[in-house]
RNA sequence: GUGGAUGUAGCUCAGUGGUAGAGCCCCGGAUUGUGGCUCCGGUGGUCGUGGGUUCGAUCCCCAUCAUCCACCCCA
């Protein structure tokens, strides 16, 4: 079979690993999504938009070239004129390059956030999917661990109004600056390179391509040989051991439990001093549903001014799978009708259809829904039901006839009754509690 | 990229080498203008796709695509 044939024979699906969210789920990232609006305005975070795609350079000098979402995750094509283009497979860097382009790094301060989709052309895998959803948030120009301290407090609130806390455990660890780092990178080789014999393959790749990222391999036959590896810690800067104290102090002070984990280290090379990580083990093998650090060294790197920065991401479809595992998701976060509106023949529809209007422009907050479609009485009414709606407002020659309705109610014992549709927005709002 | 499991109705799943079933959903009826419960009836499937073996394949074999789990990677 020819590929032309494979693909006019074949029905045409969503691509691998990128998903439609559904009616059922919607209200979900609904939920979610004004959380997140809500407590980023409370700490006076200001809201940016990047265009999904950037070229491909933006990403390989700032991700770094070896890693394995450069060399094999990234979406990469060429645009019309030859310009090599990339699906941003992470959002600080296109944020800081935003952030450069327009100005803002320029003696001032930014706390910025963002959210919106990314891809890595990764296998999916429960949590992990090729086009996924990041809030990302990110703050320029402020290089103590004050502002550090913070952006774990927002995100410890944030899980708070979720009802996570207790779930998610945050890891802490410093890198140190990126001397400290390029230094200790050395030393850990050296170390490697003397036990490459108990190395396993995946250890033996990575120890040109990220051989810090050794220190958190999974396996057990390597256990003993990692616990005797020079720590990360013992080789801090004392600027970096001291700002990592402070934030730990801050932290402390706030009540927020952590968790030092010496072999944590990220993936991504523009970090430096601080990273963190929440983690939490209600969702298999991708448990990390919050990370970041510093860049210090990123906003040069990319061709800027030398500016200290701090930031994290969050994994929404990790979150809001942890929210459902949970059943944390409020039953209000799904909206429902207050009323339905139906007719009995095609006057009274049309009559159904207009005092819809005239109800919704005399009460905003009512939610109602005019039934379309036809249909028989009996019909209409179990569609009334079916809409959840509390009231079920029936137009028959009747009612056109004495200028009423009658109001059923769908979720109480209690008898039907008729109102005159003069003044039934007034008696609806006191009826439905709602203005 | 590697390993394993699974693809049958819109959904959840039975099933057999002789071209298919249940429950839920949906539609209609029992109830001339009244939902939820009950009863009766009905719609709906190229058994993921392509090939092979066979008189005959949804079932056996191969390939492919998709989903899930783990590795890897990471949010």
């Amino acid at each position: 079979m020819s590929k032309e044939q494979a693909l006019s024979d074949k029905k045409i699906q969503a691509i691998r690993g990128m998903n439609d969210l559904l009616p059922d789920q919607s209200p979900y990232w609904q939920y979610f999504e004004a959380q997140v609006q809500t407590l980023m305005q409370r700490y006076g975070y200001a809201e940016v938009r990047m265009p999904i795609v950037e070229q491909t350079a933006l990403f390989a000098r700032s991700i770094g070239e070896v890693t394995d979402i450069v060399e094999k995750e990234m979406y990469t094509f060429d645009d019309r004129n030859g310009d090599s283009l990339t699906l941003r497979p992470e959002g600080t860097a296109s944020c800081v390059r935003a952030a450069m382009q327009h100005g803002l790094l320029h003696n001032q301060t930014q706390r910025l956030w963002y959210q919106g989709p990314m891809f890595r052309h990764e296998r999916p895998q429960k949590g992990r999917y090729r086009q996924f959803h990041q809030v990302g948030v990110e703050t320029f120009g402020l290089e103590g661990p004050d502002i550090d301290a913070e952006l774990i407090l927002l995100s410890a609130r944030l899980w708070k109004q979720l009802g996570l806390l207790e779930h998610v455990t945050l890891e802490l660890n410093s890198l140190g600056s990126l001397e400290a780092r390029a230094a200790y990178r050395d030393t850990l080789v050296a170390y490697f390179e003397q036990h490459l014999d108990l190395l396993d393959e995946d250890s033996r790749r990575r120890l040109t391509s990220n051989p810090l990222r050794i220190l958190d391999s999974k396996n057990p036959d390597m256990a003993a040989m990692l616990d005797a590896a020079p720590q990360l810690m013992d080789h801090l800067d004392a600027e970096s051991r001291e700002h990592f104290e402070a934030l730990t102090a801050t932290l402390d002070a706030a009540g927020i439990g952590y968790v030092i984990n010496p072999r944590l280290v990220r993936g991504l090379d523009y970090y430096s001093r601080t990273v963190f990580e929440w983690t939490t083990s209600a969702l298999g093998s991708q448990g990390t549903v919050c990370a970041g650090g510093r860049y210090d060294g990123l906003v040069e790197q990319l061709g800027g001014k030398p500016t200290p920065a701090v930031g994290f991401a969050m994994g929404i479809e990790r979150l809001i799978l942890l929210l459902e595992t949970l059943d944390l998701v409020p039953d209000e976060a799904t909206p429902s009708l207050d009323l339905y509106l139906l007719g009995m023949d095609a006057a009274a529809s049309r009559e159904a259809l207009l005092l819809g209007e005239t109800l919704r422009e005399a009460l905003p907050a009512l939610r109602v829904q005019v039934h379309c479609g036809g249909g028989s009485f009996k019909s209409q009414i179990k569609k009334a039901d079916k809409s959840g709606a509390r009231l079920a407002l029936l137009l028959g020659e009747n009612e056109l006839a004495e200028g009423s309705v009658t109001v059923k109610f769908l979720r109480d014992e209690r008898e039907q009754c008729s109102l005159p549709r003069d003044g039934l927005a007034a008696a609806l709002s006191e009826l439905l509690n709602v203005a």
